[in-house]
This record gives C-alpha cells, structure tokens and sequence, in this order.
DNA sequence: GTCTATACACCGATAGAC
DNA sequence: GTCTATCGGTGTATAGAC
C-alpha cells in the first residue's frame, strides 16, 4: 500500500506523497552515510523538514525502515513477476536469466542488500506486512525454479546460498567490480548439472 | 604478538593478561548486546573497571575491535593448519572436511561472523596488522584447494562464494538449526563435480 | 503539519587526583 | 593504573505554540 491510490482525496494523497519523499530520503541518506548514519535529523534535512516532524507521518524511525524493507522486496518481487512472464523455454537460459537479475538487484545497491538480508541494520526485525514482500518473493521464486525443471526441495535452498553467496561476496571484496559476477554462468550451470537438467543445443 | 611471552618480566605479563581480559568480556558484549551495543562502558563493566580504564590497555573502541578482527581471523587460520596437516588423501574427502570446519566455524559464532566478514560493524576498516591474518588464511586455503586438485583461478572465488552462502544462510534464515548443514556434502559434490573431480571409490 | 525548544539517555574520550 | 568528574557530542522522541 505504498502506492498511491487515485481514489484518495487531495489531503490524502498529499500525504502519501510526503511519505514517498521521506522514504526517497531515507533510501539516500543510508546510500549515503550507511545504516548506522540514517538519523531523522538527516532525513529531515534531506526533505526540507525539521526531525521531529517527520513524527506527523512515521510513527518512529523503526517505522521508516521497516517500511524501507518492505519496499525493497516488493521491488525485487515485481522484477521477478516481470521475468516470470517472460522467462525463455531453455531451462538452462532461464536459470541464468534469473541468476543474473538477482544478482544485479541486489549488487547494484549494497545499502538495499545489507537490509534486505537482515544484516548490519542495528536492532532491526521487520513487521510481519513488511515481511510479506520477502515471503511472497520466495514462493515466486520456489514456482521459477519449478518450472525449470527444480523439483527437489533442497534446490530452492540451495540456490538461495549460491546466489547470496555470489552477491555477498562481489559486494564485500570487489565492491563496483565482476570478479564474482563472472561467475554467474559457471555457477548456474554447476548447480544445473548437480539438478540433472538437460544440457542446452 | 597477543600470545603471552614467557620471557617477559611480571608486569608486562600482568599487561598482556588485562588485555586479555578486556577482549574476553569485549567478546562476551558483543555476543549478548551485538555490535551495536558493544560500549566501553559494558566492557568495562564486565572487566571490573570503569570505562575510562580501559585506555591504559587499548588507544581507542576502535583499537579493541580491531585487535578482535584479527583475533579471529588468526583462530580460524589456526583451525585450517590444524586440518592441512591431517588431510585425507582423496581429494572429495578433504574438501568435505574443509568446508565443513569453515561452516562449523562460522556458523558457532554468528557475531564473530559479522566481524571477519566486515558486514555490521558500524564504521569498522581493520588495520593492516589485523588484517594481516585474514590475507595468510586464504592463501593457506589456496594451497588446500590446489592439493584437492582445484588448480583454476576461479576455484578459489567460488568456493568462498559457495561455503559464505551456505553459512550466512544458516545463520540468517535457520539459527542453531541445520537447514543449510545438511547441504554442505552435496554442495561440495556439485563443486567437485565442476572441477572434474574424480569420484571417490 | 510544521515549527522551536527541550527532555532524556547514551556515546567516546580527556583531565587530573590519588 | 585506576579512579571521579566531566566535556562535547550523538541519538530518538515529546510538548506545546502557531
């Protein structure tokens, strides 16, 4: 519900457009100074606000990066609905399209990756709503691998460690660079032979 | 140079052992209030001193934290010696044996984990003295890997990738269960299997 | 809704007595 | 080497005027 709704009324709709900019500025502020760095004083520099006014439209700062969790799955969630629908018929192809979109979600934005996955944001535990994004992310993602012909339960845990590990480490020790990211294709198509798939023509 | 020196006199040897003392109980902090809480005030507090003490033995926060990254990353090298000079002959046994000594490592000690993989730790950068450990480390598993018969470049980088996934997945997803545990033989099959490994008997 | 002013709790670090 | 006292700063959050 972050989206605006064009049946609201003008005050109602102002005010989810206030809390998209204090999102927005949240999101730079983290990119910026890091996690231990996002303070509602810069925050509320960043939208032209004074901090405690920032109270008007977030209940606490805990809400404001709860709901910055949530967004960010959601986010990663509609890129995943997007290729879902336009995934190759090669399950070989479609392995490594998936691969390399989430791979790229998630090295693109470092800040994004570290709370997505739960690390390095202080005290942080996500509301259950927020949560959901993620859920549903993994359920999609369980349906893809599916229909690649992954059938095994351990083939969504496994991809998952793979994949998160490919992305971690690109982001830790070579940070802009694609010392891991070229290994996206070997690693796809390892895990492909471990699931028996068949070899692409 | 943390070890205590027997030719030292007494009090340099008094020295050493409080700087001991204050690690343990900076250990025993961060493990019950994370990174986040680790303040000198509740070291000091555990140590028995006032927090202001704690500058006769370290310069600054950041010279404790650092001297634990280094502490760390010597313990797992000194595991991984351990190993490399009882390792089984056949190439799939070995490599099983290493990873799940680095798993078992990681995974014992989530926060420790954090630290060494410099996720979470505010604005933390090692110095190159404590850093120092962590370099010889993955030499040493350079070495193994090349004695498990893994000669590529790239062995090296996804192997990282594959054992850092596992465990960060672990610790992330499943604390204290065995979710990802149970994966690690087979990840190390499908690794092996990518390398030409030959089968064991 | 936004502001100013402020409460309250902490933090890392320093000065100087003993 | 450890203490007390304190500095200068941070943070989140609230009260109340406008």
């Amino acid at each position: 519900m972050t989206l605006e709704d064009p049946k609201l009324d003008w005050t109602a709709r102002r005010r989810q457009a206030t809390r998209r900019e204090i999102l927005d500025a949240a999101w730079e502020t983290a990119r910026t100074d890091g996690w231990e760095g996002l303070t509602l004083r810069r925050v509320a520099e960043r939208v032209g606000m004074r901090a405690p006014s920032l109270y008007s439209h977030y209940a606490s700062k805990a809400a404001i990066v709860d709901a910055m969790f949530g967004a960010a799955w959601q986010e990663l969630d509609d890129e995943m609905a997007q290729l879902e629908s336009e995934l190759p018929d090669d399950p070989r192809a479609a392995l490594l399209l998936v691969a390399r979109s989430a791979f790229g979600f998630f090295t693109s934005e470092p800040v994004r990756h570290t709370l997505m996955n739960l690390i390095a944001v202080p005290g942080f535990v996500p509301s259950e709503e927020s949560y959901a994004p993620s859920v549903r992310n993994l359920d999609r993602l369980r349906r893809l691998l599916t229909r690649c012909g992954i059938t095994e339960a351990a083939g969504v845990d496994l991809w998952t460690a793979l994949i998160g590990g490919l992305t971690s480490q690109q982001i830790a020790n070579d940070p802009g660079g694609d010392r891991w990211a070229r290994l996206v294709p070997r690693a796809v198509a390892m895990y492909a032979d471990q699931f028996g798939l068949p070899r692409s023509v």
